[in-house]
DNA sequence: ATCTCCGTTCCACTCAGTGGCATTGATCGT
DNA sequence: ACGATCAATGCCACTGAGTGGAACGGAGAT
């Protein structure tokens, strides 16, 4: 031990060690890798991870081996990582996900080709919606959100739907900070929105319009699980001229078949 | 006695602690956490992951935690704990999953409509295919596999596709143990089936049936980015009697298709 | 009322995880 | 062609995150 000095040193300002968190748990910091990739960034070398995590690059690289080894992540040709098969192969045990999609999807094939409109299933997660399925025609327009990911419970149909039937809680929060101009053209204000908000739940449906930028109507339905809304089926029209209304009935049936079809199978498992 | 005995006791006999593995890395015990779930078990009580795991109770409890910390896992009402939708988030970026899915789907609808049979999309993974989509109608067959579930190589038609263009070491492997009497009525020797691989290479396209236990026939066809056969599409209908040969000609356009449009995005990124 | 099984809390020990540094290899600028 | 630059990987001594045994409270079962 040649150094004399305590090692309580540093404090003065030497080594600025500013964001490099040290003490994180191995877990979070696995997850950090995974979060890493986004629908830009698909497939990210080594230090894209590390500036995308702030984690030292050693231990980048040693959680990216590992997570590789299990299937977590996979290694393209070019040395780039990208998320791996068994991830999907996890994932598609979620309930909430993929076991709501096998029940719901036939349905939503006959909705799709009865309305040739894109048609989005998603379940509630916090103060979003996870889009849990979608069907789009080739010509459909693009942008539309991507499976997997999240969408504002405030300015899509399904959004609309899952609010409405959220905890008071969740209500509460969204509307505070609800933030006018990005949602239909009837939902200008807070209270604008809590009364869509009733009438979704007195009714049974929503359906909202919008003029610009992405132009576009929706009607949409919510799925049941007893007296539980647990997801949300809605067809989505690349037109704000659109009368959105006809589709309700086409929504509502199918959302409740979805309902019914899901009470069938809890009474095996 | 307190402190004072040695903590090497316990050596004895009494409780064997056989498969009780220490020094374990963290990640892998996650992942092993995470894979205690399948098919038949959703949702498990910490018990059950204990069981499935062999990790002691603390651990388990310490790592599901956490896994619901970041979402990974959910907790049910009744205490017991799922696959959460966060995976799915994850997952869905794989672009071997849902990236192929999303610039497929459109192709297999239209396949869908046209067929009004079982509709399958998958990509190699090591020994086995992994089902990345699965289109069904209604009063489809029951027991096709599941989505992000494993498919062996040579008992369907995907497999056969993925398999005749996978590197000659997985061949060879998959070969070496194939066990006749599984496979479609026409592939009952190792050899057969090396003749098969070598048609499906040569005619890039594969079709088989099979009279039992479950009827069925497919047709399926790669799909290629650039040489490389990174997926396959197949149709599947649920009678032997069936004959899959007219289904060829639409499931080889299908492929294609999905081969020219994944190029076209590839142009983009 | 007693037993059992399950989820949970607590805590002292220690080994898995860490991250700085050195090395190799690929890419680029001149 | 030849250094200069930056990414990826190998190495290794230190330490605190992770560990798991023990004990607790509560819900059912007997």
């Amino acid at each position: 031990m040649p150094a004399s000095d305590p090692p309580k040193a540093g404090s003065g300002s030497g080594a600025p060690a500013p964001s490099a968190k040290a003490g994180e748990a191995v877990i979070d910091r696995a997850f950090a890798v995974l979060r890493a990739f986004d629908a830009e960034h698909r497939a990210l070398p080594l230090a894209g991870l590390v500036q995308r995590t702030g984690l030292p690059r050693s231990t980048a690289l040693r959680l990216a081996r590992k997570l590789t080894e299990t299937g977590a992540l996979e290694r393209l040709d070019d040395g780039r990582y990208v998320i791996g098969l068994r991830l999907l192969e996890i994932a598609s045990l979620a309930p909430r996900g993929h076991g709501l999609r096998a029940v719901a999807m036939p349905y939503l094939e006959d909705l799709f080709h009865v309305t040739h409109q894109h048609i989005v299933l998603a379940v509630r997660d916090g103060d979003a919606a996870t889009l849990v399925e979608r069907l789009s025609a080739h010509n459909a327009s693009p942008a539309l959100f991507r499976v997997g990911g999240r969408m504002p419970l405030t300015r899509t149909g399904v959004g609309l739907v899952l609010l409405a039937h959220a905890p008071a809680e969740v209500q509460e929060h969204v509307l505070e900070r609800f933030e006018p101009g990005h949602s239909y053209d009837d939902v200008r204000t807070a209270e604008n929105l809590r009364r869509v908000l009733a009438e979704v739940r007195r009714g049974g449906y929503a359906i909202g319009s919008q003029a610009g930028p992405q132009p576009h109507t929706t009607a949409a339905a919510p799925i049941r699980d007893a007296d539980d809304v647990v997801a949300a089926v809605s067809v989505v029209a690349p037109s704000a001229d659109f009368d959105a209304a006809i589709y309700v009935p086409a929504v509502r049936a199918t959302a409740r078949a979805i309902s019914r079809a899901m009470n069938d199978i809890r009474q095996v498992g």
